[in-house]
DNA sequence: TCTGATCGTGAGGTTAACTCACAATGAGCC
DNA sequence: GGCTCATTGTGAGTTAACCTCACGATCAGA
C-alpha cells in the first residue's frame, strides 16, 4: 500500500541509508515537530502570565463561546471530557472563569469568563497573535491560507 | 460525547466571533489539534507493541542514522538533549538499541540498533505507514505534497 | 417507576517534555 | 606539563497535558 517504500530492514547495514531530509520525515512527523515548536513558543510567550498554552487556549474558547459546558469545551479542544476539568479548575482558582449551574439541567455546569478573565484574554490575545504571526510569517499569505485549508480538512470530525 | 454545537449565530464573516471552531481557530490551534489526533492514533496503532509514539520515532531515527550520538538524536527529534536519555534508556532496556562507547571521544556514546530493534522497526514500519496513510488519505496526493512543503518550511531551522 | 444514558469529577496513571547541576573528558593556551 | 573552558551525557526533580475507570447525581423515555 505504501508507494515509495524503500525496503531496507534486512541485512543492509551500511548499505547507503542516504535518505535526505524530505524522504525521511513523513507528514505525521512533520506535524509533530511543528507542534512541538509551537508549544514551546507559546509557553515562552505566555510565561509572563504563568499561563500554559493549553490553558490559554481553553480560556480563548470560553471567551468565544460563553455559557459553554465543560463537555463542549472538551470537544472544541479535541480532548477527553475529563481533561478539561483540571484546566477549568486552575482557571477558576485564578479567578479567570466561573462555573455556574445550568438552570436547564442540574447535572450540568456552564462556564463563563469573569471580568478579569476577559481582561487577561484581551491582554494575551495581542501578544499571542503577534507571536503566532511572527512564526507563520515564514509563509506567504497564500501559503498560510493553503495550510489552514489543509489542516482544517484533516481536523474535520471523523 | 460532546459534539455540542448549539448553533448560536451564523458564520458571519465579520468581526463577530463565530461559532464553528474550524472557522475561527488560527493556524497554531489547528496544528495543535491535528497533532493531538496524530498522537492519539499513533498511540493506538503502537499499542500492541507497547511502544509510545515518541519512542517509535526515536527508534526510526536511529535506524536511519546508525552510530548516531544522543545529542544528535535530540537534534533530529527537536527536543533537549536531556530528553533523549530517558527514551534511549527505555529502548535499551527493551533490547532494541545499544549504547556503545565512541572510540574517538570518551565522553561520548554512539547508538545503534540491535537485531531485534531492527526487526521491530520493520514490523511497526508497515503498520505505522498504513495508519498514517489512512489518516492523510483525506487529502489528495497533491494536497499532501503541498502540506509537506508548507510544514517543512515552518520546520526549518531558525 | 424503573431503566438506561448523560454530566461532571475523584482517583490514579502515563507520556513527553523541561531546567539545573555535575563528573568525565576533550581542546586550546601558556 | 598544568590551567582553563567547552562539551557530552546523565542524575535529580519538575511540569504540562493528556488518558481510563468508577461513581453519584440527574435526565429522558418506556
Amino acid at each position: 500500500m505504501a508507494k515509495g517504500d524503500r525496503g531496507q530492514g534486512t541485512t543492509g547495514r551500511g548499505a547507503e541509508p542516504d535518505v535526505r531530509a524530505s524522504a525521511d520525515t513523513d507528514l505525521g512527523d512533520l506535524v509533530m515537530r511543528v507542534a512541538r515548536t509551537i508549544r514551546r513558543r507559546g509557553a515562552e510567550a505566555m510565561a509572563p502570565w504563568g499561563l500554559p498554552p493549553h490553558h490559554a487556549r481553553a480560556l480563548r474558547v470560553v471567551g468565544r463561546h460563553d455559557r459553554i459546558r465543560p463537555g463542549e469545551l472538551a470537544g472544541h479542544l479535541r480532548v477527553a471530557p475529563r481533561s478539561v476539568t483540571d484546566v477549568v479548575d486552575v482557571l477558576e482558582q485564578r479567578g479567570l472563569l466561573e462555573r455556574h449551574p445550568d438552570p436547564g439541567d442540574r447535572r450540568a455546569t456552564v462556564l463563563g469568563l469573569t471580568p478579569s478573565g476577559r481582561q487577561l484574554l484581551a491582554e494575551i490575545g495581542a501578544i499571542r497573535r503577534a507571536d503566532s504571526d511572527a512564526y507563520f510569517a515564514r509563509l506567504t499569505e497564500r501559503d498560510r491560507a493553503a495550510l489552514g485549508r489543509l489542516l482544517a480538512l484533516l481536523d474535520e470530525e471523523s
